[in-house]
RNA sequence: UGGGGGUUGGCCAAGUGGUAAGGCAACGGGUUUUGGUCCCGUCAUUCGGGGGUUCGAAUCCCUCACCCCCAG
């Protein structure tokens, strides 16, 4: 009898190829579409029809079943207050590694194998070998950033047939299955709540937003205004809407003040980090060992950097040592360790 | 109201007689399942106002306005 696997079917192309690729190779396949976000924002019609309807017509080509899981409520607790509690922290969250820990390789596994699935699959650019989790083949999507904090047990649980092939394969492997979502685009943004300016977003959701602040320069030159200290990040270049010279890069701020500070030297030391102190750690498969050779990522898609030492703190963070300064290590965000293409863990930016 | 310097697009800034560089910002697009970064494109018929010289001026002259510095 062959394995009941429920995959998570979006609506978008790299689900929909997971499925068909699951149904050709024998297995007993369902689709399922999670509901997680429907409301509409400012400039935004929300996506999810569309992308409901799409999931649902690749299930009735590839003939298999079809369901919905709704975990709005969930979604909106776990992702999007956690979210805004940090932007609010003057922090930079991660919404997706959230939304993976906690939605999809969480409830959605858990509701899945309740409901008579053996396996779960989902259309992530990763690998999974034995319990642990591997970069994509291919570099240029690879979304095992993303996957940091899942648990091994749900990897266990979980197959990632996309993350055998590069993008344009998965794109010819639609074309030759006849799937509706071919050539649908690839979407971006806060997964499932969809492209929305996250300014946007901040205003519709935060209460008590603060109001203009000062941006301050290296020198404590006051050299413009900001519309709210929360929504900067560090390193972000757009937006600040202060012209004269050379660009100028958020370097830190203030929330209790309401003060964005920037540079506009790019050597300036407030920039540049070695040494990162990571919150929360979670390591997949136990903790890193001395005398690896790790690398690490401190933003999606940015490069890896080599690790010169890796330990444990005395108060349970961990200290990173870089062999290379990076730029704009931001706090609330993640930082994964690799050993070469398979991840170790991951934790939180201080 | 003695002298000197300056006024170029939102900002910085080239250009001193031949018909407005560049950078920043902004906007648009691309890349990206966070936020950013990054890449590409667009952006002054016009050079503080007025007048004059010249085939032709942002560039020379006159004048008005404002700013800065030194004298006080």
């Amino acid at each position: 009898m062959s394995k009941k696997v429920y995959v998570g079917m979006s609506g978008g192309v790299d689900s929909s190829v997971t499925a068909a690729l699951l149904k050709q190779q024998g297995a007993d396949v369902t689709g399922v579409y999670m509901k997680n976000w429907s409301q509409d924002l400012p400039g935004m019609v929300c996506p999810w029809k569309d992308d409901y309807q799409d999931a649902k017509r690749v299930a009735v080509q590839l003939g298999i079943p079809f369901k919905m899981y709704d975990f709005e409520a969930e979604y909106r607790h776990k992702v999007v207050n956690y979210m805004l509690e940090e932007y609010k922290a003057g922090r930079t969250p991660n919404p997706d590694i959230m939304c993976n820990q906690e939605v999809k390789f969480k409830l959605f596994l858990e509701t899945a194998l309740e409901d008579g699935a053996d396996m779960i699959a989902t259309g992530h650019y990763a690998r999974i070998k034995d319990g642990r989790l591997y970069a994509g083949l291919d570099p240029n999507k690879d979304q095992s950033y993303f996957l940091c904090r899942v648990t091994e047990d749900a990897l266990r649980h979980t197959l990632m047939p996309i993350g055998e092939y590069e993008k344009p394969q998965v794109r010819a492997l639609a074309r030759q299955f006849g799937l509706y979502t071919a050539n649908k685009k690839d979407s971006q943004g806060i997964c499932f709540v969809g492209k929305v300016g996250i300014k946007d977003f901040l205003r519709e959701f935060v209460q008590d937003l603060p109001g203009d602040g000062d941006i301050i320069d290296q020198r404590g030159t006051v050299v413009g205004r900001h519309d709210g200290a929360l929504f900067y990040t560090i390193g972000q270049r757009q937006g600040l809407g202060v012209g004269g010279g050379l660009p100028y890069y958020v370097v830190g701020k203030d929330m209790a003040k309401n003060e964005v500070y920037v540079t506009a030297d790019l050597q300036d030391p407030r920039l540049w980090h070695r040494d990162i102190t990571l919150a929360s750690p979670h390591w997949i498969n136990g903790e890193p060992a001395s005398g690896q050779r790790y690398a690490v990522r401190t933003r999606y898609r940015a490069d890896l950097v080599p690790v010169t030492s890796l330990t444990k703190n005395k108060d349970g963070t961990w200290q990173v040592l870089l062999e290379d300064e990076v730029r704009a290590v931001t706090p609330g965000q993640s930082t994964v360790v690799y050993e070469g293409e398979h991840v170790v863990g991951s934790g939180i930016v201080i």
